[in-house]
DNA sequence: GTGAACATGTAACAAGTTACATGATTGA
DNA sequence: TCAATCATGTAACTTGTTACATGTTCAC
């Protein structure tokens, strides 16, 4: 999916400037299954203003530079709908955290399971961070994401937990190793 | 992460060619998380046999064209150490299926249906194929990756089945719009 | 007085994908 | 005979990120 549909998607739920997006994609329940910049956001509103997708009104500021507030038209929404036409791509789940458990054995112990407690961590808080966004968005499309999400991301903490031993303790030989590369690594 | 740390990963595992390298990561369980195309996997190997992180060795073959057959050198296994040295940046999770379900009320309902449907069913035959590479790859970093995979497509499976009936019924009033919103965009 | 938050925008750059080019074999 | 599998490779193209440019206010 393109920067355009998302910008579409969230000037659905109501007017917005670029900066507003952004935040709402960093921090907000988009967070979790989508991410764009700025440097992507604002050209794209540019042109979609031009395509008549949006409409731009410009609020006087003081001390701050004048805010551009999109918001969605007509023909805006309909591109939307007919960009989520089709079949959905399917999921893409990039993990290098997975990538370095794969070659766990050729990395020093340590490095691993500081690795892997910080994962667990971080894990922790974005449940957090989505749980808060349950409470928050009462639309029902934004309840069943924000559960989506609750449930895997409940279901990673699971598995490292339990795994946990397993692949820390799992290393007697290959320390030396290890060593030997991180050594040579320098 | 980029296709060098990728190949260099996979090489670890023992040699293969360029073609074989993209099988696995297409069809092998590195497929769940990790992506890379012959466009980017050929020439990031040829540019490694340059710097010496891998050796690269012809084989003739009858009808076909040769087979190049590459081998991670020391040089690239140390290279490989300090790439994943560090701590793994946040795992990446897009998905266009959660964003359409996140503006599910403004597209059809019969849409929203097969969509959903159809998702249970991909995610299924993902959990399949996962469960298929636990038997093959003893390995235990391999194990406890598919573990993972396995972890997470059952959460989402299960979530999918436990919403349901929430999602594909709680739209009565929105089909209207949805109808007129759908023939605008044709 | 220093950095963060607000606010927009551009240009250079990075990284990888798509499509093309080539060509034999094998199975339906 | 038509598509698929094996096998490699390049060039054009997409898409988006990073870094820069600009400027105020507010809190520490």
């Amino acid at each position: 999916m393109n920067v355009r549909t998302l910008c579409l998607g969230t000037l659905n739920f109501g007017d917005a400037t670029g900066y507003e997006i952004k935040k709402m994609v960093e921090e907000g329940m988009f967070n979790h299954f989508i991410e764009a910049s700025y440097g992507s956001i604002y050209p794209a509103l540019t042109r979609m203003a031009d395509d008549d997708l949006v409409t731009c009104r410009e609020e006087a500021q003081e001390g701050k530079p004048d805010k551009k507030v999109y918001s969605i038209t007509a023909k805006g929404r309909s591109e939307l709908a007919s960009a989520l036409q089709g079949t959905p791509k399917p999921d893409k789940f990039k993990s290098e955290f997975l990538f370095v458990m794969l070659l766990a054995d050729i990395l020093p112990a340590d490095h691993i399971a500081a690795v892997y407690g910080q994962r667990i961590e971080d894990l922790r808080i974005e449940l957090a961070q989505m749980k808060s966004c349950a409470d928050t968005g009462s639309h029902p499309g934004g309840q069943f994401v924000v559960g989506y999400g609750i449930a895997i991301i409940e279901a990673a903490i699971g598995y490292l937990e339990e795994s946990r031993i397993g692949i820390t303790t799992d290393r007697t030989t290959e320390t030396e190793t290890a060593g030997t590369v991180a050594t040579a690594a320098e």
